[in-house]
Order: structure tokens, then C-alpha cells, then sequence
DNA sequence: TATGAATGAGACTTCATTCAT
DNA sequence: AATGAATGAAGTCTCATTCAT
């Protein structure tokens, strides 16, 4: 059996147990948003699901760990919605930020800012465990990865200013929009133009 | 003495209270951006200050009201940064929103994005306590008070776009500041040019 | 208030804590006894007595500070059972010692050997927190104080050997009688006269 | 196999069980001492060895079986230390005595009275389960065999006194020296010349 | 107008042991 | 003969808040 994992072909208790560990960070992605990072507890994880604390600890170290598992669970399930800016039918800028914009508003799983938010926290809960606070900046490229290829797509058709790297682009559109909608979050701020305003910072 | 502070007239009861109670806000504002809003414990807060818990408690009905309080002391020591706007020096936005970055960038009392994490934990702290996230949201527009003067200041001298109003100028600077700087707390993202995206949200 | 204290006049709390205190660390020799060190939890010490968890830990750090103070608190209510040693009618050092070992049986509070199984399994538990560690030994120099007025008293009376310091004899004889007392308690071991044995590490 | 068992021919599977349940022994004897027994869990016994928990549990009862295993595996190798009582180089007590102490402190496996701080914490935790401390006691005849071997060796020679039997002088010896390496462990005591106390206590 | 000892609900985490395979 | 994922009971400790004074 040891000999079959060498060999990469899962063992019955290799299944077993990612079965299981993939299901606590499906229970993850689907409880911490209700109660925020720090009031969820592992308790509320597990609770109604089968799971126990204990197979919680099996699998993760802590609560620590395991954020940053979901984190990275997150990022796996992700579609190519950035593909709307390559679509002939959006000829201008306006048009393809609108489509994005539209199709993204579509998958949000929690809320507008909800995850920043939880990140917040988190972060906030580190407090010099610099470890995991390394961690979670290296999942940052990852995230902007998606934000890189829409630049690129916008790229190709000449639609955005080549002053600044793709990856500040990127990295500039996605601080902006997380910033109004945190700002929405917090204060009920009634964000003004987002699409207008990706425009102005992303056109040539 | 009541009668004494109907009048308006404070005895030196009222003045003693007073003291307390702005030296709480001042320790709040000294020492939460330390550890966080949630790992500061009411003891961390007190503790060598000559304060007690029974203190804390009597000027505050708990740690959320005290949050706000402390929130709302801050707003009050604000200095007109915003005439850098009106300075003839500046001729260009780009030199206005530059020296206000640098203004600005002197007197953060704590650290980048600090206060708007600490606000994140606090809101994520709440899980339908209406009451505080509401009083949360009535400072907003004072925040933006200082924004919007800003704002009129370049308004006045026509170096602003006018399709939207000042508030919504405001809000918008506002929270892609914000973005920026949280993206940089959590992540280490390094900011591209924010003087050259702020102009591109505001230019005419 | 806080001027009484400095002048060391207890102040209503000062008394209020002591009293919890105190019942604490009598709590805690009534009760390590009976579980041992390691099993004895926080609530095992607490149960039945009108006192909480949250009152020890206000009083100590942990249960490691908590065992010490115990310790330290049952050094304190010591007698003179070493004035055995200058009885004019114990005229052999056997006498003395068999007077001695008498008067010590009698006041054993808990069973022999117990505090020493305790103190062991405390130390076991510490791995590597050198602090408590250092704590402890600086207790060892104390309770030899007894033992060294034993052997002083002894030596006045020219009963005992003077090759060695009374530091030493009283290190020794407390090594001697605890170990036969360990292994009475672990294996059963029936010891085969204490007295006899002290008198030959004792004679001049 | 069963039959083969009891005909006294090991089969490979008995061969190979019998080594899994040495390699387990050896384990116990190497890392019981690192942590202490409370602290060593099963993962620390089998970890890193390419045996698991489950195989402990096959041979083992449990902890409190296991560890009793663990101080039967020891005594089984023991050599013929005492045999220095016989070497007619040594014409007087102090000098077999030293030699034999000398020999000994060669070969501790861990530390001073590390094996004495783990049974002491074994009989802490047991509690009223009466069945193990008997085991344990039905080993101690068995470690008192060497000292009484050491005894009878010295008595041969005449240099040892006779009012006792040698049960109860190899006891109290084993006592005497156990008791003072404890409490060097413990409160860093110095001992104050072992050779000579021990002669003391065994001189005729 | 405070004081500060005490409360008490729960959080995270550990680990000996089990059991389906 | 062994595997190792999972269990679940228990333990230590934290801290916002209360209340007698």
C-alpha cells in the first residue's frame, strides 16, 4: 500500500481522507462568511455535517491553516470569465468592463467584500505569526492572475495604456473595486460608477 | 451638581469625568491600532494608565460603544490638509494630489489602512448588532468632509471633472485609497503611481 | 485607596483577594493529594468550595505558578519538631532520631512520599520552562532549613560527624529518608529501619 | 500458525511479529525518556520508525501496558556489574563501592533518575487501577536482584554487616542512591560523597 | 465617580483509543 | 498482522462584563 502511493495511485485510505478534508473546506467556504472569521468557531464548522473536531485537527493544524487551506480552495474553482474581453460584441472599453463587471457580480459566494473582509480579520488575528501572514501574500499573484489575463485580453485589443505593467494594472483594478466594495460594506456607501471609474484608470 | 450641568456650568465633578473619559479615548486611540480591535483586551486598554476596568464601564457602555466613541474623537482632530488645494504653487491636479498624498502620508497615527482594518474587525465583530453598525455609518459623511472640501478646492479652480458631484468624488478617492492601502497591509502589494490613478478618477 | 496600600494598610480589597487567595492554596494542598499533579485539573481544585476557574486565574498565571505557590504556602506552616533535638531525655542520637521520626509521622498531610511524586510529576511536566524550574530549586534551600536546625542541634550535643557541613547532612538525610519513602510508595517496599539507617549517616 | 506457535516453531509471522514488538520496546526505552510518560504520546513512540498506532495497539493493551512492558524490556539487560565486588583489587568497602559506582554511572541509559520520574508518573496516573501498580511492584524483587547479588558478593568477603538480611540492604542502598539522584534532578542538590554514605549504610 | 475582584461562558486544542478495511 | 483516519471527552485558559463597596 505505501508502495501504491509511491506510485501516485491513491489507497482506500487515500480517498477517505480527501473526501473528508475536502468537504471540511467546503464547509469552510460556506461558514465563514455567516459569522465572520474570528466568531467562527471549529465547532460551527463541523457542526450538522457529519464531521468532528476532531477530524478537523486530523487535517489541519488550526484555524490558521485551515483559513488559508479555504483561501486556496477558493482560488481553484475558478471559471474564464475574463474570456468577455475577447468577445467581438464588445467593441469598446465601456462595453467589455460592463460585461466583466456583470458576469463577476454573478458569482460572488457570500457578498460583496465578504472575503476581504474575512481576510481582514484574519490578518488582523495574526498578529506576528508572520508564517501564515507569508502565506497569504503569496496567494495574492494567484488571485491576480485572472485580473492579469482580462488585461491582457484588453491588451491585445489595444483598449488599455501600456504605462503600466499588465500586473500593476491588475493589481490596481482589483485594489479599486475592493475598496469600494468594503467601503459599500462598511459604511453603505452607494459606490459611484464603477464601471466609469475602471475605465478611466485602465484607457490608454 | 445636575443642576450645575444644566446650566452649563461644570463643576470640578464634570471636569474630573471629562478628563477620564478623554484620556479612555486617548488610550483607545493610542493602543488599539497595537494589537486590534479584538485582541484588545478593556485590561490592555487601562493597564498603566492609572484606569480602571470600573472606569471604562462607567463612561462606556461596553466595548463596541467605546469603539465608536473612540472613532468619533479621532474625526475631531483633523487639520485642513485640504488647503493644499487652493495653493497657487500647485498648477497642475498632479502637483495638488501629489503634495496632498504627501501632507496626508505624514500624519497617519498608526500606520497604513490601520483604522480601516481595525473598523473591518469591528463590523465583523457585530453579526446583527444594527444599532452600532448604524451609528458606524453616520460617520462616514464626516469623514468625507475633509474629502469634499478637497475636492471643491480643485472644483474651484476647475481642475476637477464635474459629471459627478463632490460627494461622490470624495467617496470614490476615498475608498480606492483605502484599496490600495489595505491591499498593501494584507498582501505587501506594492501601489503603482497612486497620484496617477487619483488623477485619472478626478481629471475633467 | 491607593495611597493606604503604599502605607500598607489593607485596603477592603486588599483583604477580600487575599482570603480568596489563601482558600485557593489550601484548596490546593487539600486536594493535589488526592488526584495527583497532572490530573488535578483547575476545576478538581475549585469544585465545592464557592470559588470559580475565573477566580484562580485572576490569583495566578496558570497551574504551574498555582503548584509552586502551594508549595511555597506549605512551607510556611511549619513547626519545631527539630526541638526534639535538644530533649535532655533523648540521650543517643537513636533516641533523638526515633523521637524525631515520630514527632514527623505524625503530620504528614496527605500520605508519605506524596508531595515528593507530586513535585516529581510537576517537574516532568515542565519540559523545557526553565522559569519554574528555577522557582522550584529555589524552594529546596528552604525546607533543608529544618533539617539543618536538626542537625545543628545535633551537633551542639557533639552526636554527629563533622566531616561534613550541616548543609550536607541535612541534604542527605533528606535524599535518604525521601527515597526509601518513594519506593515504599511505588513498589511496596517495606524500609528496613529509617532510624537505624540515620544514625549511620549521621554518627560522628 | 497457531499450532506451529504451540509447538514452539515460530513461523515468519511470528518472527515478524515478534520483531514489530521488540522494535516497539526499543522505541519506548528510547523516547519514554525524552518527553517523560505523561507527555510521550503513541504518535511520538511510533513516529519516524515505520511503525504506526495501529500496530501499537495490536500488541499493546494500551499505554499503562505498554510502559510495564517497556520496564520488563529493560531489566532483561542488565550484565554482571556487581561482579566488581569480587575483583580482589578492592581489599576494602570504599574501594568496591566506588568501583561499582563508577561502572554503574557508565551505563545510565537517559540520565540520573529519569527511569524513577517515569514510574513515578506512571503510578500518579494510574489511580485506583490497582492491577497495574501490582505489576509494578512484582518487578521491583527483580531490579533488587543485582544489588542483592552486589550484597552477597560483598558479604562473601566479610565487608558487610550481617544484623540485616541482603533483601533489605539491597534495598535500602537502591533507595538511598535513588533517593539522592532525585533530588539532584529535582532541586539541582549536590550529593555529598555517595561512596561514602553507602559505605555507612552497608559497613558491618 | 470610581474600584477591582470575581464571574462564567466558551474557545482552541490534545490524544488515548477505536474500527472498518 | 497491521493500517491510519476519525472519535470524543476533557483540559487549560481568556475576557467582556458585573457588582458590592
Amino acid at each position: 500500500m505505501t508502495a501504491d502511493r509511491k506510485r501516485g495511485t491513491p489507497t482506500k485510505f487515500d480517498l477517505r481522507r480527501e473526501a473528508t478534508r475536502s468537504e471540511l473546506l467546503r464547509l469552510g467556504v460556506e461558514r465563514f462568511p455567516i459569522k465572520g472569521y474570528a466568531a467562527t468557531t471549529v465547532e460551527d464548522l463541523v457542526h450538522d455535517s457529519g464531521l468532528t473536531r476532531g477530524a478537523f485537527y486530523f487535517h489541519f493544524t488550526g484555524k490558521e491553516d485551515f483559513f488559508l487551506a479555504v483561501l486556496r480552495h477558493r482560488s481553484e474553482a475558478r471559471d474564464d470569465w475574463w474570456a468577455v474581453a475577447e468577445d467581438p460584441q464588445n467593441t469598446t472599453l465601456e462595453q467589455v468592463v460592463g460585461s466583466a463587471i456583470t458576469v463577476l457580480a454573478m458569482r460572488a459566494d457570500g457578498g460583496t467584500a465578504l472575503w476581504l473582509a474575512l481576510i481582514v480579520e484574519f490578518v488582523q488575528s495574526l498578529r506576528d505569526k508572520q508564517e501564515y501572514a507569508t502565506q497569504l501574500a503569496e496567494l495574492y499573484p494567484e488571485w491576480l492572475t485572472e485580473l492579469r489575463s482580462f488585461v491582457a485580453a484588453l491588451d491585445a485589443r489595444e483598449m488599455v495604456r501600456r504605462d503600466l505593467s499588465h500586473d500593476e494594472l491588475a493589481g490596481m483594478i482589483f485594489a479599486h473595486v475592493e475598496g469600494i466594495e468594503l467601503h459599500h460594506r462598511l459604511y453603505g456607501a452607494a459606490p459611484a460608477g464603477v464601471v466609469d471609474s475602471l475605465c478611466r484608470l485602465l484607457a490608454p
